[in-house]
RNA sequence: GCUCGGAUGGCGGAACAGGUAUACGCGCACGACUUAAAAUCGUGUCCCGUAAGGGAUGUGGGUUCGAUCCCCACUCCGAGCACCA
């Protein structure tokens, strides 16, 4: 009894097995030689809720690709780290008082083993941590170039603040007027801040690509929110003015239609553009124009865009703007539908052609000229180019995160600290509450915060603003080819550039939708950063981006901890096996969409996995089969092998279990032929594969092993199914040797009587073929 | 509002250089094995019709010998952007 258990698929007697021999034997180690491939899948952040089920599909889609690559005979890195500086990790030290330290190595412990006990095939040896001083002492390293570069600067500008969160957010981080985290709803506020000038990059982050393999949806993405636009400046000047500085005398627009310049009525600037207060002497309503700026200034952006878009403004009373091409003069109005940041904070208004312009002119009864002749694109100005995308806001007011390596010296202003002194330690501390003036904890550290000006040795505070957990993040696909010199980052970068080169560009990289706009441009505009100044050897990080769908929970809703429809992949595998978690997530839909759990749907591929386990009773010592099942056999290893590169796992297992079945089916299973369905499993099923492998005798790891050829001649079959069809209704179906001439076809076809009793008494018109598959007669 | 996806059995989904719609899985029904149940295996499973045949891929048109696929109009769902001149 005991003996017949064993012999049945049962992973807890497997999986921990392989998964430690795996380890024993360093298999997944990359190398620094060989033909490379480097996959990647966003590294998480390592909450206290676990992995998720979401983390699975996309882990083991690109755990698969990199099975798949290291059979091919590729030199494969595929790594695994912590996105571990945040929010999470530190609101819950503020509830707890436990230090972010220590939640963080408890969480990353436990993904660790999770990971493990999933056969994620990681190269552990080279695991990375944002928040480890050897690893944040690079990020910290890379912002002192970026200063050094005048690619970081601190302004005081307005920034959307979370009040709850006490943070400042990067436009990226505001989602319909609320906090990407909390929800809470952002406010305005003046403040210090450090920007990175990634506006420098924005034509070539556009630009470049056209150059890389990305998901179309994600190029536009992209491309949408870098807003490239191609138009042209125009002057129009101040009449009845006379000004003490010439370069005011005129009001400087943007548009993308100068030829619409004929049907210009008036001119409208943003509430916060420079020009109005020179003009003040000679507005004659200026305290309505105040009073009207004021308001705006107090309104949240989520205020601001949501009164159903009613506009607003007032005129400017007692100077007016000339039309440069009818030379009339036209009225100045200032109002919050335009944007200071975009172009050049004002424009010229083409009621007639614009939507908004329209609605505008029609509230305040301005004048629309229809029937205008339209301009030559660039009569009146100069062809430049705008972008939507705006600098990014590169500090946070908080503890848990990389301190931004600069002091403030009375004497010298802003000083960076010497590259030697990184990394600039996070100091313990013991509160971890953001200030209610909006500074860092750190501020309140004083023998932290005060010390030397690295220049002049004279007194100096610490910058105790933290860089976003963003930063970490934007370079950690470097750290990976680092990493693995001497398991440290310790040398200097000279001694890296050799592996940097190796390894670079990823190769392919899967990760989530949600990062298209933050992460994914943020880490683009740094390592072209890195390129240009000679650090890295390719200009664009990765080659290729795919993303997957979510998986939502049972009924299409978000899983979520308050709804308590949570899946812990922990259950599913004790439970199935992982094995099954991963057959099943890959099985489940398409790898891109969107996906809702079911349970029920687990047994399809258990089941499949236990009579895959049974087959092998069916191994014969015969040496060929039929010619029918060949071209199947064939035919399933090019479609789990296509299947694979183009992510459609669910086709791929679908391929194996009708090949499952066939076998099944037949009196017998050749050795060589289940020995090569074990291969293109063991991606998808590395521990049962790697068992059955070994019960076949094989001293070697399945991993080890050539990734399966098919045989193209083998594929086709002799004979086909012909599909005959009257004016494109099927009537009846033969078979016939592969390749048949239409004349031989129409000849078998006539003799079926399904065919034959539709063609009695008529004419034939039109006969249509499409060799192997289809015979269609048109009749009158 | 704009941009991009999507809509196929009871359910998840296949099929895309226009060529047998519903592969594969789940569920369900019946059968085999069991004293019995579970498990397993087998058969069936879009709708109407005894059949011949007809109707079905969100809706309505069009192109074509032939349309889930292409074109036009619309409805609904999802994602992104949102007064970007």
């Amino acid at each position: 009894m005991a003996e017949k258990k064993n012999q049945e698929y049962n992973h807890r007697l497997i999986e921990k097995k392989w998964q430690l021999l795996w380890e024993k034997k360093k298999i997944f180690q990359a190398k620094n030689k060989g033909k490379k491939f480097y996959s990647l899948m966003e590294f998480p952040y390592p909450s206290g809720d676990g992995l998720h089920t979401g983390h699975v599909r996309g882990y083991t889609a690109m755990d698969i690709i990199s099975r798949k690559r290291r059979m091919e005979g590729f030199n494969v890195l595929y790594p695994i780290g912590w996105d571990a500086f945040g929010l999470p990790t530190e609101n819950y030290a503020i509830k707890t008082g436990i230090s972010p330290f220590k939640v963080t190595k408890t969480n990353t412990d436990i993904f660790r083993k999770q990971f493990k006990e999933l056969g994620m095939s990681f190269d552990w040896s080279r695991e990375v941590n944002t928040t480890d001083p050897n690893y944040y002492k690079w990020t910290q390293w890379m912002f002192l170039q970026f200063l050094k570069h005048d690619l970081a600067y601190k302004a005081k500008i307005a920034i959307n603040w979370c009040p709850k969160d006490k943070i400042g957010l990067a436009n990226e981080e505001v989602v319909d007027g609320r906090c990407e985290r909390c929800g809470t709803l952002v406010e305005k506020r003046d403040k210090e801040q450090w920007l990175l000038r990634i506006t420098r990059y924005a034509d070539r982050l556009d630009k470049d690509l056209d150059t890389i393999d990305f998901q179309e949806k994600i190029k536009l993405q992209q491309k949408n929110w870098i807003g490239k636009s191609v138009g042209v400046e125009i002057e129009f000047p101040i009449s009845n003015f006379q000004f003490s500085n010439k370069e005011d005398t005129k009001i400087k627009v943007f548009t993308t239609r100068p030829d619409t310049i004929f049907g210009a009525t008036y001119l409208v600037l943003a509430p916060e553009h420079k020009l109005i207060q020179k003009l003040k002497s000679q507005i004659i309503n200026w305290d309505e124009v105040l009073k009207y700026i004021n308001i705006v200034k107090n309104k949240s952006e989520l205020e601001r865009t949501s009164e159903g878009k009613e506009k607003t403004g007032v005129e400017l009373k007692g100077i007016k703007g000339r039309n440069p091409a009818t030379n009339q003069e036209i009225p100045i109005w200032i109002a919050d539908y335009v944007l200071l940041s975009y172009g050049t904070g004002a424009i010229m208004a083409v009621p007639a052609d614009d939507k908004r312009d329209e609605e505008f002119a029609q509230k305040f009864n301005l004048p629309i000229v229809k029937n205008y002749k339209p301009a030559g694109f660039e009569d009146f100005g100069k062809q430049v180019v705008k972008f939507k995308l705006r600098d990014w806001i590169f500090s946070r007011q908080r503890y848990w995160g990389e301190p931004i390596p600069v002091v403030h010296c009375q004497r010298c202003g802003i000083v960076p600290l010497s590259e030697k002194d990184l990394p600039l330690k996070l100091p313990k501390i013991g509160r971890y509450e953001p200030t209610d003036t909006g500074e860092s904890p750190l501020a309140s550290i004083s023998n932290w915060v005060n010390t030397r000006c690295p220049k002049c040795g004279g007194r100096a505070r610490r910058e105790t603003d933290t860089m976003p957990n963003w930063a970490g993040s934007s370079w950690y696909y470097l750290a990976y080819a680092m990493q693995g010199i001497s398991s440290t980052l310790r040398e200097p970068i000279s001694k890296y550039q050799k592996t940097l080169k190796y390894w670079m560009p990823v190769d392919w990289y899967n990760g989530g939708m949600e990062h298209t706009t933050l992460h994914l441009l943020y880490s683009r505009f740094w390592n072209k950063f890195l390129y240009d100044i000679g650090v890295v050897t390719t200009s664009e990080p990765y080659k290729k981006r795919t993303s997957h769908g979510l998986i939502l929970a049972r009924g299409g809703e978000k899983m979520s901890k308050s709804k308590g429809n949570v899946i812990n992949p922990d259950d599913i595998v004790k439970t199935y096996g992982a094995d099954t978690l991963r057959m099943y997530e890959m099985f489940m839909g398409p790898f891109e969409e969107a996906i809702s759990w079911n349970d029920d749907n687990i047994f399809g591929v258990l089941r499949f996995l236990e009579r895959f386990w049974r087959l092998k009773e069916k191994i014969s010592k015969k040496s060929k089969s039929d010619q029918k099942f060949e071209a199947l056999f064939h035919r399933t290893i090019k479609k789990v092998n296509d299947d694979i590169e183009s992510m459609a796992f669910n086709t791929a297992i679908s391929a194996m279990m009708i090949l499952l079945k066939e076998m099944e089916r037949r009196e017998f299973v050749l050795k060589k032929e289940y020995e090569v369905f074990l291969k293109i499993l063991s991606p998808f099923a590395p521990h049962i594969t790697e068992e059955l492998w070994r019960k076949l005798g094989h001293k070697k790891l399945i991993i080890e092993e050539k990734w399966p050829k098919p045989d193209l001649k083998k594929m086709i079959d002799l004979e086909v199914k012909i599909v005959v069809q009257i004016n494109g209704r099927v009537r009846a179906e033969c078979l016939i040797e592969t390749g048949a001439k239409e004349t031989e076809v129409l000849e078998l076809a006539r003799t079926l009587p399904d065919v034959n009793k539709w063609l009695i008494g008529k004419e034939i018109k039109k006969i249509i073929y499409v060799p192997n598959k289809l015979l269609n007669l048109v009749m009158v």
